[in-house]
DNA sequence: ATCCCGAGGG
DNA sequence: CCCTCTGGAT
């Protein structure tokens, strides 16, 4: 099942996966990736995005949601990076999330996809969804789940997991009504409606 | 009305 | 733990 899953947030360095990252939240990435080419072509780097006018950054953004913290987020972190970090894009989760609008998640995007560190798993809402339907975790905390699936898979399997994972979720293992007749996984899901 | 590759604040 | 932030798609 999906061989071949990658990270469909559309980039081309770490910089450009951290800002779609922090874009994608509560938002489809297809949405992130329509606006992410004027965004990157007008800010191409931290210190271009950190002098970015609030007003001009919030009219870019706008169509993904949470415009005026994403913004925020966005300003903020690109100056932490020029401050703290020579303008480059940290590689542990500490580091990663003591930028503002970084959390885990996005933390753990950023190791796996950029830097090929899967120290952790990317939780995010079809992950956490699918691992409690397949009874991977009785956990509902992204934290708590993350604890339970890097108990499970080994370092190799993590990255691949978690777009495989999302592939599943938008393609079968839907939140509303999940087309388990279409599903390779349904005569070992406990959750399975046939 | 519910969901989308969440994070921060109370 | 809870709540809020936000627009677009279904």
């Amino acid at each position: 099942m999906y061989p071949d899953s990658r990270c469909s947030l559309e980039h081309e360095n770490a910089f450009q996966l951290l800002v779609a990252t922090v874009l994608s939240a509560q938002c489809t990435d297809a949405r992130v990736n329509l606006v992410t080419p004027e965004l990157f072509a007008r800010f191409p780097t931290p210190a271009a995005l950190a002098d970015a006018l609030q007003e001009e950054l919030e009219e870019i953004i706008r169509t993904t949601g949470f415009f005026r913290s994403k913004t925020k987020s966005l300003l903020g972190l690109s100056a932490a990076l020029e401050d703290r970090f020579d303008g480059r894009v940290p590689s542990s989760v500490e580091e990663l999330t003591s930028l503002p609008g970084v959390g885990r998640k996005t933390a753990n995007v950023v190791l796996g996809v950029a830097y090929g560190i899967a120290e952790g798993v990317v939780v995010d809402t079809h992950v956490k969804r699918i691992a409690y339907r397949l009874g991977l975790t009785r956990q509902t905390d992204p934290e708590m789940v993350e604890q339970d699936l890097i108990a499970l898979l080994p370092e190799k399997e993590r990255v691949v997991f978690t777009h495989r994972m999302i592939d599943h979720g938008r393609a079968i293992c839907v939140a509303r009504k999940p087309r388990c007749a279409e599903c390779d996984l349904h005569d070992i899901c406990p959750s399975s409606l046939v």
